[in-house]
DNA sequence: ACAGCCGCTACTGATTTCGAAGCATATTTC
DNA sequence: GAAATATGCTTCGAAATCAGTAGCGGCTGT
């Protein structure tokens, strides 16, 4: 799970051949450490050494991601959740449902934004109803449900 | 880039047995096929054989996943977008951004859910109201600053 | 029954990975 | 300033993995 304890706002920035690295393997997380060595000029060795501090510190890491769609869950969605109190309390009971794929304290006209990952309406709907409105201290949600998924982009790394 | 076609609601589902393969690479997407052929009771040329097609058939893809704040990306928003005229049109504008790592049409008082990564608070307010509010059709923009990530998955493939 | 297709296994050589050792450049310590 | 320590890289050989392919049942449809 990444961004677990956010507030480590550490390292200022990162190597620009670390950001090399990072660039090459989200094109493919699965190219090998010497082509990687090649397109950054390193060794396979450097390479390997890099990618693994670099998972180490929570920085990076590697993994299958699916769509949704192709694996049954048939309907996604937003959840906009408004809370009187502790909000990451509330937060904390969220993450622990499986339905949820993300959590976010945020500000503005919600407190919380979770984004849900189901297998369809019924899920949905007992999801809120029994689960997430039943939370301690959520006082009203906001459900957006996905109509479409346009873009979904994880290499932010670069720019 | 998942899901970009997602209205091709084609299989109707995974073998058990590709689940299984993917649930392994969501937890180490470097796994070895022979490791892999292990967990599930198959041949590491089989694996290796049903990794390439549920790669190529855009089920599931293996790539290195970052934490934008260690990347020096430190404003992370998003922007519920209310839309006059078509919402794809108007979508496919704002996917075009770099800034914006996520895109959906939704149900509810919003028209378009999309998620903003940027360096800081100049670049998210230039992004605002330089380009997201110029794009055509956009009527009203809410925005939810992220305070903080409390949990973010991929592995939603289980289950 | 037969041909064609599909997914698996088995096997090969080429490639990659892994661990360790060595080396050069900084940084620390006295 | 010199010795000690740390860091990051390269090189290298052994072990493991990967990639391609041939062969082999099991299905399906005709």
């Amino acid at each position: 799970m990444i961004g677990d304890v956010s507030n480590k706002r550490t390292t200022p920035s990162l190597d620009a051949t670390s950001k090399a690295i990072i660039e090459q393997l989200q094109l493919d997380g699965r190219r090998s450490y010497a082509e990687i060595g090649k397109a950054v000029g390193l060794s396979e060795a450097a390479v390997r050494q890099r990618v693994q501090k670099l998972t180490d510190a929570g920085v990076m890491q590697i993994v299958a991601v699916t769509d949704p769609m192709r694996l049954g869950f048939n309907r996604q969605a937003m959840i906009g959740v408004r809370v009187s109190g502790d909000t990451r309390v509330v937060a904390d009971r969220l993450s622990e449902m499986p339905e949820v794929a993300y959590v976010v304290l945020s500000a503005g006209s919600f407190d919380i934004l979770a984004e849900i990952v189901c297998e369809d309406d019924d899920a949905l709907i007992e999801l809120l109803n029994q689960k997430i409105r039943c939370v301690e201290g959520v006082s009203s949600t906001e459900t957006f449900v996905y109509l479409q998924l346009k873009k979904q982009k994880y290499d932010w790394g670069t720019r």
